[in-house]
DNA sequence: CGGCTCGATGATCAAGATTCTCATTTCTAT
DNA sequence: ATAGAAATGAGAATCTTGATCATCGAGCCG
């Protein structure tokens, strides 16, 4: 399923791309930087280079298979593209990643381009808070 | 009107941090990297060092004079404060860089962050897009 | 005004993230 | 299986930003 996608967009079907879909696919939080990748990697007994996980993200996102957010912090998060746009929101605190999409929000962004005489091509929304979750540190007890 | 600013946050008057308020002040642009302020300083004479203006515009920041942004690109973006909240559109060509705020957008990112049990402390949105300024090297011509 | 003290500066070094180089390995098509 | 092209891994390199530390200067007192 993931080998016709590699081969479509021109890339030989190698074991580090495979593996590293692979843990893009099973990941809990869906939401991975490279560095995190890499280290699953290396914990399952993989032999990678770190540079092979940054240029082959790289090449997954030019290839339209996976997208890259700039969240704040230094590292870009990778996920999955699943055809679904959306936007996150970001705990400061835990640093869980939820993702919602509001037609309001989008309908209103394309309005405001156009009044300010930009063709949008694209755009980049996060919320940033803190979340509910009861393993949230933050959180009063 | 700067010097009491910067009294009001216990950093001293000094040559540097005036000279970097002034080019915020004065910039058409107003969005300007931190190396964009040092070579602007130093064209215009000044021996200052790139880890000053670093230093200072952290400092500026801490205060609440400055807010830094993290548009595409690996740069963060630097701009005075001036009060009134607002998000940006980026040209992808020239980088042109314009401001907005929309109410609904606010809202309905409020809205959104209690639907998910996130207290939201602070949001960035950015749109990309083309721009129709006729200086903008992407336009047909 | 002249000096004192501590914060500020500048040069340099350092750290973290990402990319580049290049010799070696691995796909893929024949 | 073989050749040719592409991919990999190790490490160096780059880029942005922050840290160190000796020197300098702003603010304060007399
Ligand atoms: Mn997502
Ligand atoms: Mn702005
Ligand atoms: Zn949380
Ligand atoms: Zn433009």
């Amino acid at each position: 399923m993931e080998t016709s996608d590699l081969k479509k967009a021109g890339l030989k079907v190698t074991l580090p791309r495979m593996k590293i879909l692979e843990i893009l696919e099973n990941s809990e939080t869906r939401h991975l930087t490279a560095e995190a990748i890499y280290r699953e990697l290396l914990d399952s007994g993989e032999e990678i280079g770190l540079a092979t996980v940054y240029r082959v993200l790289t090449q997954f996102e030019a290839a339209g298979l996976v997208c890259r957010l700039h969240l704040e912090g230094n590292q870009a998060v990778f996920e999955l593209e699943r055809g679904g746009h959306h936007d996150h929101i970001v705990c400061n605190q835990c640093g869980r990643v939820e993702e919602f999409f509001d037609e309001t929000i989008e309908t209103r962004q394309r309005e405001i381009a156009r009044q300010h005489g930009f063709s949008i091509k694209d755009h980049a929304l996060v919320l940033y808070g803190d979340c509910d979750d009861s393993a949230c540190p933050h959180r009063p007890v």
